[in-house]
DNA sequence: CATAAACATTGATCTAGATCAAAATCGATC
DNA sequence: GATCGATTTTGATCTAGATCAATGTTTATG
């Protein structure tokens, strides 16, 4: 699991063998079942994750009560509820299992801590918030441009794996439209 | 116009006097006229302005040939077209003078080469990420939440400054309804 | 200053996608 | 494996905001 994650850290930032070790031991085992809630909406994001198999969403839920997902985590990927983790204050967003998930965690603490103790991972923790800024500068522009039809179809594309691994409730919620929208979509 | 910048990389990041001297340095003045074109969409964007009175957006145009405006900077505050800055790839943004404008403009070279010479500089870069990722975010949520007239309302509380400078067509854009939907609004 | 071009307003109509409602299917739990 | 709750599908209707169109108003330019 922990050969794995330094895989994807290289391909994140310059470590070398030694680097990774002392930072893949910050990372810490955690199995959580389907539906369970890692972060709840009003506490702070602590933890940023590494998910081995299964997956993570990041969702916040509207005035009128509907869940708005943010963000998906599958495989071999990682991140967390950033603004929160970022700024250390309360969450509006949610963090939930999707299906049962092995995971690694590094607290934020240790998170933090590594910016003065290996000089690479300041590139690093720039590189994530590059690529979470170019995630979201698109999706503002998919959401602007757009219909529920095309994105649903570049998403069939691009990330197939999504439309076979979310529930249509999730999948709905994370391309902005209802439920019933996608389920016609889908029979089309 | 100088020390005005000074004041403003403080408040982003701890530099000394003489680090600060050695920044501003490398910011040069420009005068652009209203309308005029900083960056056009397939150019790389390779510099990053302080506006210093007037104003700058940037707003790409989509598949059905609709301006959409992302980012709105006025007096004293700071940016680019972000995504093509950090890659250094072709941008699908303009950037565009809203009014005639004095503003100073580092390159990128030396963007970047700051991040050598001055420790600071990488905490004033992550700086900046992390407010160009939450701005995002909330956007996000204004997209995905509010309607047209609720988004309207919030700037008017929030940052009124911009229904006074900007031109309907920019501030509908925006704010992402037609200049029809803002004009309807403004009547009420 | 005149004239064209860009911009803003107002009204009428249209439509993508939401909402409401009910039936059908799936899946967890005893 | 029967049962209850959650999820998905299908149909009917509604609506926010887009689109189309025409007119009024600023603003740039020779």
């Amino acid at each position: 699991m922990t050969n794995k994650l330094k895989t994807v850290l290289q391909t994140l930032a310059d470590f070398d063998e030694r680097e990774l070790d002392q930072i893949v031991n910050l990372f810490k085992p955690k199995s959580v079942k389907k539906n369970s809630i890692l972060l709840h909406e009003g506490n702070i994001s602590r933890e940023f994750y590494y998910i081995h198999t299964g997956g993570l969403r990041t969702f916040f839920i509207s005035k009128n009560g509907q869940e708005k997902t943010r963000y998906v985590m599958l495989d071999n990927h990682i991140g967390t509820a950033l603004k929160s983790f970022i700024s250390q204050k309360p969450s509006i967003e949610f963090v939930e299992a999707i299906d049962d998930t092995e995971l690694l965690a590094i607290s934020h603490q240790d998170f933090y801590h590594l910016n003065e103790e290996i000089h690479s991972w300041k590139n690093f923790y720039q590189n994530i918030l590059e690529r979470a800024y170019s995630f979201q500068n698109r999706k503002i522009e998919e959401l602007v441009t757009l219909t529920a039809k095309q994105r649903y179809e570049q998403l069939l594309q691009e990330n197939p794996v999504f439309i076979q691994k979310l529930s249509n409730k999730v999948l709905a919620s994370y391309l902005d439209m209802r439920e019933e929208t996608l389920s016609r979509l889908k029979s089309q």
